[in-house]
DNA sequence: TGTAAGTGA
DNA sequence: TGACGTCACTTACAG
């Protein structure tokens, strides 16, 4: 929690200038009567005397960008307050608990270790690939591809493919798994806990290029859920006394801009009646009622959603549902003509980069992938970027947004409520643990969340409710 | 310091 | 032809 803003981006993709952050942070410190941070190496960068005199410099920056000191201004600057806020709040960490589930992965890990080495007959490092590779690839003779560093690749996409095979490998995955969860989630946040049992992040608003926030020291929008373990260690974060949690996560968000930005009328109106999206893309390809669409068509539909995000290929989709890839292609082919929009879509992005040198999201953010317009071609990198921003860019648009929306109209109005985490599509906050008030944030919050910004589809959130982070319990249906 | 691996959205 | 889904952060190993 060092602050929200230290660090800079000079990319010439970049537009975030995180020097004109700084200054407004130190106007916001300086306001509430605080220290300013000092920026020495932003300020020697960039040859500025001061903050003031930095902050001049950014304006002659902006002077030829009007639209974008527009959104800086609306949408950047006032969250830094809040950002502030988030950080120095902090989330209350159970350590005791915590520190017992890291005793219970020790003792897991213990016994994996053994079994393993005894396997493997000598003193192997589970921990590196190298000696891993070399051991299952030249000592079991299992089949490897090499990494492009013509290593043996052992990720688990990888070897997991052998696992039934090699007893080895299911354990090794184990070992990998638990190994990762005591070393980032339990040690790390042992270490970086206060002595009040307070643990405080610290989000950047520069790093990300598609305008998300990340979180560092540590990282809170990367601890695990899926797993046992992982469950365990997220139930480890806690609501403070007479307090509870309050989550509200947007549902199917960035498919839902897709929907907008593309005008995908097959697309909408499944939203518009508020269908299971992947269930409803399933019937459309697979040419099946909506009732009838079994679990593989929806698991195949929903990677198709997703990958037409990110601009996946046949092969990769191929890849993912261990299906040939003419199968995949057929899918996708089936896909465009069930949403033809959607190729439209890309088609209109990939010519406005091609022209303009960048592409918007909804409030203006842009995104250069070259340095000048009227480029003839574009690679396929360049090509999944334009795709995937305007979407992924859009919603962090509009989450920032709305965060800024709430602090106003609901942290700072006398409600005990105080948000303390955003992970891209959800916010966390704390709230005193009475009906009467949960009621009251919930709707507040929810209203702000789904209202800020009309698409031509509803928006819609989740919203949990638990004294600790692993175990939420949805309190509302995302249709009520 | 770079690479491989794994966690999240 | 070669690559093969976007965006992050952290850990560990090896040079």
């Amino acid at each position: 929690m060092k602050h929200a803003f230290w660090g800079w981006k000079t990319q010439f993709n970049h537009e975030a200038p995180s020097e004109i952050f700084d200054c407004m942070l130190a106007e916001f410190l300086l306001s509430q009567g605080k220290a300013v941070p000092t920026q020495e190496i932003t300020l020697q960068l960039y040859g500025a005397k001061n903050l003031e005199e930095l902050m001049e410099k950014q304006l002659v920056k902006f002077a030829a960008a009007p639209d974008l000191y527009e959104y800086y201004n609306s949408n950047e600057l006032p969250l830094i307050p809040v950002l502030w806020k988030m950080e120095q709040a902090g989330i209350l960490l159970n350590i005791k608990h915590l520190k017992t589930v890291g005793e219970e992965i020790d003792i897991a890990i213990i016994e994996i270790e053994k079994t393993l080495k005894k396997v493997a007959g000598f003193d192997i490092n589970l921990r590196s690939p190298l000696q891993i590779g070399n051991f299952l690839a030249e000592k079991l003779q299992v089949p490897l591809k090499k990494t492009k560093t013509g290593k043996y690749a052992t990720n688990e996409t990888e070897i997991s493919q052998y696992s039934d095979a090699y007893p080895f490998i299911q354990s090794l995955l184990q070992y990998r798994e638990l190994t990762k969860l005591r070393s980032t989630y339990v040690e790390t946040l042992i270490e970086k806990t206060s002595s009040e049992s307070v643990i405080h992040t610290t989000y950047s608003q520069v790093a990300a290029n598609t305008g998300r926030l990340s979180s560092l020291n540590p990282n809170l929008q990367n601890i695990p859920s899926s797993s046992g373990f992982g469950q365990k260690i997220k139930a480890c974060f806690v609501a403070r006394k007479g307090k509870v949690l309050l989550s509200f996560d947007y549902s199917q968000q960035e498919l839902r801009i897709l929907a907008h930005l593309s005008k995908e009328s097959a697309l909408i109106k499944a939203f518009q009646q508020q269908k299971d999206i992947h269930t409803s893309t399933a019937a459309e390809i697979f040419e099946v009622p909506y009732e009838d669409v079994t679990y593989e068509q929806r698991t195949a539909a929903k990677t198709i959603n997703f990958g037409v995000i990110y601009g996946m290929s046949s092969f990769g989709m191929s890849a993912q549902l261990h299906i040939p890839i003419e199968a995949a292609h057929s899918f996708i082919s089936t896909f465009y003509a069930t949403y033809p929009r959607i190729r439209e879509y890309y088609e209109h992005y990939l010519n406005q980069g091609k022209i303009n040198g960048y592409v918007k999201t909804l409030l203006g953010r842009r995104r250069f992938v070259f340095e000048r317009a009227g480029q003839e071609t574009i690679d396929n990198a360049t090509r999944r970027v334009l795709i995937n921003y305007p979407v992924q860019g859009s919603a962090a648009d509009l989450i920032k947004k709305a965060m800024i929306q709430i602090d106003n109209e609901v942290v700072t109005k006398n409600i005990d409520c105080q948000l303390l985490l955003q992970i891209h599509d959800d916010l966390v906050f704390e709230v005193t643990d009475d009906p009467a008030i949960i009621d009251e944030v919930v709707k507040k919050v929810k209203k702000i969340l789904c209202s800020i910004y009309p698409l031509s589809v509803p928006i819609e959130a989740d919203v949990k409710l638990g004294k600790n982070w692993g175990e939420m319990k949805l309190i509302e249906q995302k249709n009520s």
